[in-house]
DNA sequence: ATGTCC
C-alpha cells in the first residue's frame, strides 16, 4: 500500500509498517485499520513523521503511532517512541505543548432518571464554579511562590493536603498523582507566573468537563472492579498544565534546539529538538517536564473538588451518599521511564506518549492494588455529541507498544472547516436534541469542537480493541458539557 | 494546546 509516497507493508488486519530506509534507525509501526489509513493519512504529514522520529538517536524497537494518528509538532499525535537511557535522546516535541494533558473519569451513585430534573442546573453550577477558556484563573486564590513549588514538586498531593480531595483520589491516579524527580528549580520565572493563578481551570479547544451515563458494558467483571454500572452518572475531566506547561514546552525547545546542535545530531526536522537523557540540557528539561505533569495532576485534581461540590450543592446531598470516587487519571502528553523488555532483557527506557495513554496489564507494579486483576483502566474520550470509552490494559500492550494505546478520536475537520460546516447552525439546540446540555465560553469553541469535526471514536477504539492492545469496557453517553 | 505575538 502506498500513502501520500510512503511505502506500507501490512503486518495484521490493523498493523502497518514503515521499511527502516535512509536514516531510520529501527522501522515505523502504525495500528490503523486501512478504511481509517486511505481516509485520513492520505494528505497528511503524519506518517513522515513517524518516519522522522525512527531517525532519534537511542529508539528502540519501533518508531509507533496508534489509530488516532494525525500532524503535530515534530511527532506525530497518536506516537509512541521509546529511547534507551544510554545513547537516547529525550525529544520536547514527543510530549507536546500540553505536558501532562490527559483525562480523569469518577463515579456518583446517580443515575440519569435522578439527575435529569436538574440536568441544567448542574451544568449551570459547574460552569459558574470551574473557571473555563484561554486565559481563564481564580477558582483558587492565587497562589504563593511556596505554595507553586509544593504543586511542581508534589502534583495532586498538594491538593489532598490542602482539603481539595481525599487520600483515595491519590491512590487512583497515574504515579499516584506526583513524579519524585520534578524540580521547581529548574522551571521558568514566567512559566510559574503564568500558573499562579491557573491552579483549578479548564482551558479551552477540546478540554472540557462532561457529565455521562455509563451506557454500555462490554466486560461486567472489568466494569465491576472500576466501580462502573450501566445507567450510572460519571464525570470525564479533560485538561491539562494549562499556561504553565505550554511556557515549560517552549523554554526547553530553545534549550533543546541548541542541544541538538551541541551534540552533532542530524535531525530530518527541527522539531525533533533533543538531548541525551543523561546530558544536563536533557536532565533539566526532564525535571521540569516532571514539574508542569504535576502542575498538570493537581488541575485535575482542584477541578474534581469543585465538580464534586457542584454535584453536593446541587442535590443538597451528603458526600457520604454520592458515591463520589475517582476511577482513575491517565495523562496522554509525557515522557516516562519505565522498564520494559527488548530482545531478551528488561531495559529502563523513556517512553514518549504524545497523545497516547499507557495502558498497562493486569499484575503490573505501576497500577493500583485494586486494579491489579484486571489491569489498568484506560480513558478514551470521543466527541461532545457521541460517546467516549473506557478500556483496559493487556499484556499484549507491553509487548506491542510499551503499554500503550490510543488517546481519543482524532480530528475529521480542521478547525476552519468545522467553523465553515457550523456555519448558520445552532449546535446548542442540536445538541439538546440529542440529549446533551451545554454550556461554553463561545461559540467558536463550541463550532471548533462539534461533534461532526471529529472521527468516530468507535473506529479507534475498535482498532485497539482488535488488535488486542486494550479491551473495551464501558461506552459512556455524554448528557452534559462545559468548554472554553 | 497556548494571556492564539515579548
Amino acid at each position: 500500500m502506498n500513502i501520500n509516497g510512503i511505502e506500507l507493508k501490512q503486518i495484521r488486519e490493523n498493523l502497518w509498517e514503515i521499511p527502516q530506509i535512509n536514516g531510520m534507525r529501527v522501522p515505523g509501526r502504525i495500528y490503523i485499520s486501512r478504511e481509517m489509513l486511505e481516509s485520513t493519512l492520505s494528505e497528511d504529514e503524519a506518517l513522515k513523521q513517524v518516519m522522522n522520529v525512527a531517525h532519534l538517536p537511542g529508539i528502540e524497537k519501533y518508531s509507533l503511532a496508534m489509530p488516532d494518528i494525525h500532524w503535530g509538532y515534530g511527532f506525530p499525535i497518536g506516537g509512541v517512541a521509546a529511547t534507551n537511557l544510554d545513547e537516547g535522546v529525550i525529544s520536547p516535541g514527543g510530549v507536546g505543548y500540553d505536558i501532562n494533558c490527559g483525562v480523569r473519569l469518577a463515579t456518583t451513585s446517580l443515575t440519569l432518571e435522578e439527575i435529569q430534573p436538574k440536568l441544567e442546573p448542574l451544568i449551570t453550577k459547574l460552569f459558574q464554579n470551574i473557571p473555563t477558556g484561554v486565559g481563564a484563573s481564580g477558582a483558587i486564590k492565587k497562589l504563593s511562590k511556596s505554595d507553586l513549588k509544593k504543586i511542581l514538586e508534589k502534583g495532586s498531593v498538594w491538593a489532598v493536603e490542602n482539603n481539595l480531595g481525599t487520600q483515595s483520589d491519590i491512590q487512583f491516579t497515574e504515579e499516584s498523582g506526583t513524579l519524585k524527580n520534578a524540580d521547581f528549580s529548574v522551571v521558568s520565572e514566567r512559566a510559574l507566573e503564568r500558573g499562579a493563578d491557573q491552579a483549578g481551570t479548564l482551558g479551552s479547544g477540546n478540554h472540557f468537563l462532561e457529565v455521562d451515563v455509563v451506557e454500555e458494558i462490554y466486560e461486567p467483571k472489568v466494569a465491576e472492579v472500576f466501580g462502573l454500572f450501566k445507567g450510572q452518572v460519571v464525570i470525564q475531566i479533560h485538561t491539562g498544565s494549562r499556561g504553565l506547561g505550554y511556557q515549560v514546552c517552549d523554554d526547553y525547545l530553545k534549550v533543546l534546539l541548541k542541544a541538538s546542535e551541541k551534540y552533532g545530531f542530524k535531525l530530518p526536522d527541527k522539531q525533533l529538538a533533543c538531548a541525551p537523557i543523561k546530558s544536563q540540557e536533557g536532565q533539566a528539561y526532564l525535571a521540569a517536564m516532571q514539574a508542569a505533569a504535576n502542575f498538570a495532576w493537581n488541575n485535575r485534581q482542584v477541578i474534581m473538588h469543585l465538580a464534586k461540590k457542584s454535584f453536593l450543592e446541587t442535590f443538597d446531598m451528603k458526600e457520604s451518599d454520592l458515591g463520589f470516587h475517582l476511577v482513575y487519571d491517565v495523562c496522554h502528553n509525557i515522557a516516562k521511564i519505565e522498564k520494559h523488555q527488548i530482545g531478551n532483557v528488561i531495559k529502563e527506557v523513556c517512553v514518549h506518549r504524545k497523545g497516547a495513554t499507557r495502558a498497562f496489564p493486569p499484575g503490573s507494579e505501576m497500577i493500583p492494588e485494586k486494579y491489579k486483576s484486571v489491569g489498568q483502566p484506560v480513558l478514551i474520550p470521543g466527541d461532545m455529541g457521541r460517546y467516549s470509552y473506557v478500556a483496559v490494559g493487556t499484556e499484549k500492550a507491553m509487548e506491542e507498544t510499551f503499554g500503550s494505546s490510543c488517546h481519543g478520536a482524532g480530528r475529521n475537520l480542521s478547525r476552519h472547516k468545522a467553523m465553515k460546516e457550523a456555519k448558520g447552525r445552532d449546535l446548542v439546540s442540536e445538541l439538546k436534541k440529542k440529549g446533551v446540555i451545554i454550556q461554553a465560553k463561545g461559540y467558536k469553541t463550541i463550532a471548533e469542537e462539534m461533534p461532526a469535526a471529529y472521527k468516530d471514536v468507535a473506529d479507534v477504539v475498535d482498532v485497539m480493541h482488535k488488535e488486542g492492545i486494550t479491551r473495551k469496557v464501558a461506552k459512556l453517553k455524554p448528557v452534559g458539557v462545559i468548554k472554553g
